[in-house]
DNA sequence: ACATCGATCTACT
DNA sequence: GTAGATCGATGTA
């Protein structure tokens, strides 16, 4: 796991395949919800299923900027989803946040998500989006500074995880399925489904 | 302008 | 295990 902002910057330029596994054990804060980043997946332009595979577009363009800022898009009639971006500017790459633990202001993230048990809260990209009341306003965002306002999204480091699994990706119909999704192998009962084998 | 499709979730069997 | 909701972005005309 990458341990500072600039370590972790550093790997989104260079490769999201690094900074996907890197990005897992960071921490996801809004106020005074915050969580644990338990699964990710990565996204790159040469890859079918990404985005910016066919190009810059309105809904896209972030992902050609500067790595660090915030990709919220909306998808299925109902759900947004949260991406950070990566690579150089003018190169399109993204990590998707898919699931995460939990930690504090649970009764915040209920009043935006009334399900039974904690496990429910986050575990989805649709899921943590909502949880967080994250729209298509939080597009653009710089993720990884000090917040302009304490209700501002943002990543900070957490920490580290002991071991990461890989998978491959969901809900992909484009392209080949690729092992691009990385999960917190202590923390599966935090992710989405499918849920990978548990493992020793 | 219009038709198509989704990096999903929920409810129901 | 699976069908259906739901609507913005995109491609085609």
């Amino acid at each position: 796991m990458a341990q500072t902002v600039d370590e972790l910057l550093d790997l989104l330029a260079t490769d999201v395949l690094l900074a996907a596994p890197a990005l897992l054990g960071w921490e996801l804060v809004r106020g005074s919800r915050r969580s644990r980043i338990v699964e990710t997946e990565a996204y790159t332009q040469d890859d079918p299923a990404c985005h910016a595979f066919r190009g810059m577009t309105k809904r896209n363009a972030v992902l050609f900027g500067d790595p660090g800022f915030a990709y919220v898009y909306f998808t299925y009639g109902n759900h947004w989803m949260l991406n950070i971006a990566g690579h150089e500017h003018g190169v399109a790459a993204a990590v998707l946040f898919r699931a995460a633990e939990p930690l504090e202001g649970i009764d915040e993230m209920r009043s935006y998500r009334n399900v039974p048990k904690d496990s429910e809260l986050l575990n989805g990209p649709g899921k943590l989006a909502q949880a967080y009341g994250i729209t298509g306003a939080d597009n653009g965002l710089w993720l990884l500074g000090e917040p302009e306002s304490s209700d501002q999204l943002r990543l900070v480091p957490g920490t580290p995880v002991r071991q990461v699994v890989t998978g491959p990706r969901i809900g992909i119909s484009l392209g080949t399925e690729l092992p691009w999704r990385y999960m917190d192998a202590d923390r599966l009962q935090w992710v989405s489904r499918p849920r990978p084998k548990v493992q020793q």
